[in-house]
DNA sequence: GTGGTCTAGACCACA
DNA sequence: GTGGTCTAGACCACA
């Protein structure tokens, strides 16, 4: 796998971890990789991968049973949750970079508008 | 100077340059760093440099007068151009990462209607 | 300072502060020592001393401005809802230890009270 | 075994025999294990072992015969009295460990009791 | 100087 | 085999 170097790792872990869910790639239920083997096929320290795991627990999308694995969360709600978290990003990021360009409100917005009608 | 290490850093470099035109920090007929120069502040190769440069010449963004230097170029549209082109670039990166969440059209255009009334 | 074998050092560091935030020796608003002084001073890796500090963070006790350092939070509610916390942790124990020795609930309440009434 | 190490060992190993008389796992008469095989299997040094051992003689817990080894005492009344000994050793804990929090004797009480009612 | 991220790797607890 | 804790230390970002 490759990482933006603009970007801590775990964090794009996190947002890997999240796509598999929302592509339906990942269950819950699922068991995901183990420490060890993520951060084998990752090429990273598995410390790294931990820090991804351990912050997904606190989100709520993971939980770990000790000398078993890691698990995805069972929360009906989960996948719809990660989607908005995940487009509120998007979405400020998409805003601030419009706005360090110059455009105002009003200008977004028309873009955005006019280059949706068309689809 | 730090770059993504998944794009191109020729392109990185263009993106930087058309940041200071819009900022107004490079203004029509400045002249710009050195390919040499510039290679050795941001740590690249000049190489990578000159690419970043013919390809802005292509776009008539710059304009290199042989014995003198580059130039920024001195067209009055220019400006608007540039923003014009970048905020595509935005745009069509915003679009593609929320279908790719699994937004439709319409969902997309009220996420941003609906973010940008308030302000 | 001296560590419990039997505990991860960095709870203990979390309790060490709780305590002092209690006894009112920290006060809303004053800087904790640095990571790396706080770890020079208590003989333990930074890192150690960091989850620390992180786990406080995401307690609302501990704030961290990058480049400044850290700092007790000043929120009016926090020396009780520590006070609280704390209380719970170790009436969990007290309870459980007496329960390993086979008392049950009446017995307990009994031990405590009558202990408490010559006081 | 793993011991804590703030407390001499010594009385980590009354406390473990204690507690295995309590839960029946030792029962009066029992022959324990020699002081050498003991220190053996806990991995300490065999005077540790001994400390302990001629400390729970003094308390009529075990008794040594010569030649033939240290056995648990047969007296009707010491489990009883291990109980109590060790319930008082946890209450104290318990009461100061409260008292260091800032709480008063009738805290202590009602906290106790409210957390014991709805069990 | 301060915190943030990451690697490499040791050793432990739980099952 | 799995996660949990910890050390030692590198290098970076922010101020």
């Amino acid at each position: 796998m490759e990482f933006d170097s603009t970007r801590p790792i775990y964090l794009q872990i996190i947002d890997v971890i999240k796509k598999q869910i929302i592509r339906g790639e990942l269950k819950p239920g699922d068991k995901v990789l183990s420490q060890r083997d993520f951060a084998e096929k990752i090429r990273v320290n598995p410390n790294t991968v931990q820090r991804a795991y351990k912050e997904m627990e606190s989100m709520s999308i993971l939980e770990t049973i000790r000398g078993q694995g890691t698990f995805i969360c069972n929360r009906p709600e989960m996948l719809k949750e990660i989607k908005a978290e995940m487009a509120n990003e998007i979405l400020t990021t998409f805003i601030s970079d419009m706005r360090s360009l110059g455009f105002e409100t009003d200008e977004i917005r028309d873009i955005v508008n006019s280059s949706l009608k068309g689809e």
